[in-house]
DNA sequence: GATAATAGGGAATGATTGTTTCCGAATAAA
DNA sequence: TTTATTCGGAAACAATCATTCCCTATTATC
């Protein structure tokens, strides 16, 4: 079951959600019309499950590169190389569903909007305690603001989203490098 | 026409390509079915057309907000406040075209992948000059680089757009002290 | 003032969409 | 073996989509 829902993550991160059909759906998953709407009562609930999978999965990745960082402010880092790589190359076109979700249904979809909302919250408090924790650990200067700096990094992560499936090359270590700058 | 273009402007900006249907447009742009197709060639070109316009007003937008900048790191931080105010509230809400194209239809669409591309490296030389105009004036120093921030700040700015369409909410001068860090 | 030409509006059309239903195969129980 | 049941697959469904066609005004021209 987990395997076809990441296939339709796949789709749905290529494709958006209007413009993928219960045909692409079937096709990337392996499964029969009959079969999804016996597995999920309509498109939206596939989408919803496939969303759930997708931020589950992207919160393990980016707490695993946090934690090879030594302090706070190496963890900061290494959570900001992990966004610019999964934003390059066929990964970063295929795009953050959480980007997409925001953009294409946020406006349309209140539940949808409310599950947007709920994770960049989280992905903004993760961010905004790690920074605290560098405060403690000596890594980061006590003046930097830890709510005002994680809502702009909030806002380079999800630009770097779209930068990626725009196709725009991002240089991780430079731009990481420049984006450090913010815990000074 | 423009008003009537101003108007399907708007709708793709809040619906997106593919949920935009014709009946959506001509009802916002008060013309019926017909005389859209005697206007443009299909839904795409309204589409094409409603992004050329919209781009062309947004790029006067943050140019004036620039000029009321004495030096370069005014400008800047003007550019920054501006694109603030646009996403937030009702304006923020609705959204940018430039992201939702480059989100939506960017990977399926080659002719609006390069329009978008064409658009997010005219912001990113805009504010690349800037910067360059900051450190030639003293504002800025010579130790920042130009092209490797211009492109973090144009993260920034589209982060801010996603951002407000998930009606997250920005406070402007906060959040744009914390980026003006990057010039330091 | 009559006529040609153009622009705009709305109904018809064919294709595609999401959804449902029905049917056959495979498995488990009796 | 037979019966019941669950599962996947494909055809059928109504609705909606983008697009085209035709008709009606209105303007310009002679």
């Amino acid at each position: 079951m987990n395997t076809a829902l990441d296939r339709a993550v796949r789709v749905f991160r290529e494709r958006g959600y209007h413009a993928t059909s219960i045909g692409d759906l079937t096709a990337a998953m392996r499964l029969a019309t009959g079969s999804v709407y016996k597995a999920f009562r309509d498109k939206h609930a596939v989408f919803l499950a496939a969303f759930e999978r997708y931020t589950t999965l992207r919160q393990e990745q980016t707490r695993s590169a946090a934690a090879c960082g030594a302090n706070g402010r190496e963890q900061i880092r290494n959570v900001l190389l992990s966004y610019v790589e999964h934003s390059q190359g066929t990964e970063g076109q295929r795009g953050c569903l959480v980007v997409g979700s925001a953009v294409e249904l946020s406006a349309l979809d209140p539940v949808v909007s409310a599950r947007v909302n709920a994770q960049l919250k989280t992905n903004e408090s993760f961010i905004a305690g790690l920074i605290r924790q560098g405060q403690a650990d000596g890594s980061i200067p006590r003046h930097v603001d830890a709510n005002d700096t994680a809502r702009l990094m909030i806002c380079i992560t999800q630009g770097m989203r779209v930068a990626g499936k725009a196709r725009l090359p991002l240089d991780g270590t430079r731009l990481v490098a420049v984006a450090m700058k913010l815990l000074a």
